[in-house]
Formats: structure tokens, sequence, C-alpha cells
DNA sequence: GCCTCCATGTAATTGGTTACATGATTCT
DNA sequence: AGAATCATGTAACCAATTACATGGAGGC
């Protein structure tokens, strides 16, 4: 059993060649609303999988660099990944368990702490959406991609709103009224 | 600069005293829709705070039990904590990054998928909507749970949203339509 | 006496971040 | 010549999970 960024690195093998610099390039682009991973995390993984026999090095290019892919057993592995039975997530937001305290700072620092969050999901959003225009309309692969980057965009749109919703929510409780 | 766990552990602390028995109960119920945290973290951290001299131990119960609460200083680091500006989250999904690959499988499996997971945030949303209903209708913090369990309700009511949109958005592809 | 729940701890391991370190190639 | 970018690695540290370990108190 490999751990998630075994998995992800994989999966991109699987579907063409590439070089630990362009597998970390991938997890802060293309990847970025779903997992990331840095070049540090990258190397030592692709050591583990060439080591367990599931990539192997294609290429020897310029600078240095090696290019691996997946080898058959590898891409049987991701196939199997793909078909577990996905375990319960641990939610772990830093942001939302700092909104359960907020009543111990007032109702203008509480103000300004939503105000805020909602301005950074505003961002993210129109940044989603502005990668999501930029998607090929058509391929297996991109489909995909676009069908991820939907969630991003969902989860922010939420965030965004909710954000907006407790700033109004918590206002109107101050001025006397009740809770929703 | 102390640990997210760390200020959680004190935010609580700013509100009652509690032993480390029950602060784990809190992160496995009260808290579990924004963090988690097992005992073996919570022991340890309970240690570290007290050495920094931000939470002091004000009562010895049966068996053996330490009940700590929050210091002035402990307090004033709460809200120091809730002023700062949020960081950027890196996203890190694993159900998300299988949909990424979920082309390799094929569509049926990628529709099983879909639907797995459409079901798991459906009951996770039952499962908070229940917990909405049970929270007092008055009481600052408890409005404050509340706003923060709403962002729950929201993210899963996404999620489930989502999935049903992409096995639609897939389905639709292959029967030779284009990505929406 | 046995089971369950209360209650607290430590140890080993894994996963992830930040910092340190180096060298090759291309562009200006 | 110097800067930016490509390219690969290691080390130290921190956070979190799983497993190990123990014992008290109350109910049946």
């Amino acid at each position: 059993m490999l751990s998630t960024l075994g998995y992800g690195l994989l999966g991109l093998l699987a579907t063409r060649a590439m070089t630990g610099y362009e597998l970390t390039r991938m997890f802060d682009r293309s990847l970025a609303h779903v997992w990331s991973a840095g070049h540090s995390q990258v190397y030592p993984e692709l050591a583990k999988l060439q080591a367990a026999g599931l990539i192997r090095q294609t290429e020897s290019g310029a600078r240095r660099s090696k290019r691996y892919s997946a080898t058959a057993e590898g891409r049987a592995a991701v196939r199997r990944w793909l078909k577990r039975a996905t375990a319960l997530e641990t939610i772990r937001s830093e942001p939302l368990l700092r909104v359960f305290f907020l009543w111990m700072v007032g109702p203008d620092a509480a103000r300004t702490y939503l105000r805020a969050e909602a301005a950074r999901h505003r961002e993210q959003l129109a940044e989603y959406e502005a990668i999501a225009r930029e998607i090929p309309a058509s391929g297996e692969a991109a489909l995909w991609s676009r069908i991820s980057l939907e969630a991003g965009i969902r989860l922010e749109r939420a965030m965004t709103e909710w954000a907006e919703w407790a700033e109004r929510t918590a206002e109107a409780v101050q001025a006397g009224g009740k809770p929703a």
C-alpha cells in the first residue's frame, strides 16, 4: 500500500513519461486544486516507486534529468487504487476552527475575519474559473481534470456564500434577533 | 507560535476547565466538523501548553484526572491567533485526486465511484443537519458553533450536488456530446 | 469477578514542510 | 558575465496516526 502521493505520481506516470521536476510542477499547477507536493517529497518517493518495480527510468536527458514511466505493474496498482472504497476523511480546517472561537474577540473583529474569508474564497474561485476556461474541450483526461476542478469551483463558491451568510447572521443576532 | 492543535486546546480551555479526556471527546464530537485529534496528541500538547505558562492545572479529580484551564496569558494568545490573517490553505483531497485519474478505469467503474462519493457526502450532510437541530438557540458560543457547522453543511451539500453533476456530465460526454 | 467506560500516558512510524546544498543550460 | 530557470538531491523538524501499555471506578 502506497501513500496518496505515491499513487498520484504513479497516475501521472501512467499517462506519460515525466521527470521529477515535471511531476513537481504538475502538483504545483494542474493538480494544485486536489493535491500538492514539493520536490523534496517527490524525489525520494520516485526512488521508492522504482525500488517497488512500479515505475522505471526510460530516459536520461540533459541536466542530469531522469524521465520515468509506469510499468504494467504500476498501471495495475493505480487501477486497483481507483477502485478501492474511499476512506472517511478527517476534516481539518484551521480557518473554520477559528470561527468556532470567534465570539472571544467581539463583533468588529469577527466581522473583519469573515469579510477576509469571503474575499479569500472569492479570489480562489475566480482563479479556478480562469483555469477552467483554459482546459481543452476534448479528451478523456481533460474531461476528468475539468470534473475535479468543478469540485474546487463549487467548494469555493459555497465557502464564499457561507462567509457572507455568516456575517449577516452574526450581525442579526447581535442586533437582538434569534440565530437562523 | 503554537500548532493549530495547541490553539484549539487553548480556545477550549479559555471557555471552561477540562481534562485531557474531555478535550479529546470535544475534538471527536462538537469539533469533529472542523478539526480532529486523538488523545495521544492531546496529552503531550497539554504538557507543552503548561510548560509555556498558557494553561495551568486547576484540579486533581478521581481516576488520576487532571483538569486544566487557560491562564490570562493563554487567553491573550488565543485572541491574537483569532486576529491573525489566515494563511493560504494547501488543498489535499484523496477522493478528488482519484477523480483526476478516473478515465483510467472506464465508464462503469467511474460511475460506481461517483455514486459512492455522492452517498458518502449525502450521509455526512444528514449527520451535520441532525447535529444542527440539537444546538441550543441562544448563547454566543452556541451561535458560532452553529455558524462553523453551517460551513460543514454547505460543503457537504456542494459535494453531493457536484458528484451527481459529475455523473451526469461524464455520461453525457460518453454518449457523444461535449463536456459542459 | 468481569465488563465497560473513564483516564492518562509513551513509542514507533509515516507524511509533509522548510532549509540546506549543488550543478547544468539558456537567455540577455 | 550574470540572471533565471531547469534539475536533483539530503537533512532537520513537526504534526498526525497507530499501536502499546496501564490503571481506577462503577454497574451487573
